[in-house]
DNA sequence: TGACTAAATGCAACTGGGTTGCATATAATA
DNA sequence: TATTATATGCAACCCAGTTGCATTTAGTCA
């Protein structure tokens, strides 16, 4: 599945679910882009572009749309889940602890010792199917 | 400071802070060890053993043990924190989707690369302190 | 030892993210 | 346009974690 609209519509239509102007709109908040929002930011985005939505709906429609592989759950810190679009290259996130701000990280430098890591830990028998990570520290306008 | 429960026991008592029964019973559940638990399972575990305490205190000692350096915060699944020993070797842990089972993970293999990774973000400003590596599968048991 | 005081604890009420059950509404299809 | 699976709203709920305030306790010192 590409990063296009369209497709994910189409992708959802022929799953035979439903497209709800809720659910367009949700959707084009997160793709394509680099969105990474909570469900409440997300009601209240809602909100703000004339949709007024209950928070049950925002809570069952960003699962919908995790369980069908559009947007990814991302765990930065206790108390609160964000979530961005699934259909972007894999990168991480890096937090700023002052002024709360996160910005997208490429860890291509990452990936060889990581597959390294991952094919190690195989061998001890445990099988990885995914890993989180995410960086905290100061901003450029807040160090 | 070293990773021995006198030398944390004199630490604080250093910083003017009072060894209550409750507060030694809780660091000697983590320190030296790998315990890691959440504060209900702290709280739990310190039932078993004969101390009924009110889940606030359980909440605000642990708080008080991250503040001093004793443990840290793990974030492993959205909706609870975890607690560690903050004087272990840096390790990261991999967790079970099926049973829930958490183990540690050494790696070094990554360091190098980690670093590499760090200074490449800081030169464009962000200036990282910190970071957040967990990893999801199968278990032996319940692949 | 007892008195003093900062630190720690308990309690009850609260917050806020997230969930559940059930009744109603709506998009897709024929 | 009737049908029906899917989606939505509502109210009540759950649970991790927090707050304010009154009470207790560990450590210090006279």
């Amino acid at each position: 599945m590409e990063n296009n609209l369209e497709q994910v519509f189409d992708h959802l239509r022929s799953k035979g679910k439903k497209l709800t102007k809720i659910r367009k709109a949700i959707v084009k908040m997160f793709i394509p882009g680099h969105n990474l929002m909570t469900a409440m930011q997300t009601m209240k985005e809602l909100k703000n572009s004339g949709i007024v939505v209950n928070k049950t709906t925002v809570y069952r429609e960003l699962d919908f749309l995790v369980r069908n592989n559009i947007l990814i759950e991302v765990n930065l810190h206790p108390g609160v889940v964000h979530y961005e679009s699934a259909l972007q290259p894999h990168h991480h996130h890096i937090t700023c602890n002052s002024c709360g701000d996160i910005k997208d990280i490429e860890t291509k430098e990452l990936s060889s010792s990581m597959k390294k890591l991952e094919s190690k830990v195989a061998g001890e028998g445990f099988e990885i199917s995914d890993h989180s990570l995410e960086f905290y520290g100061l901003c450029v306008n807040c160090k």
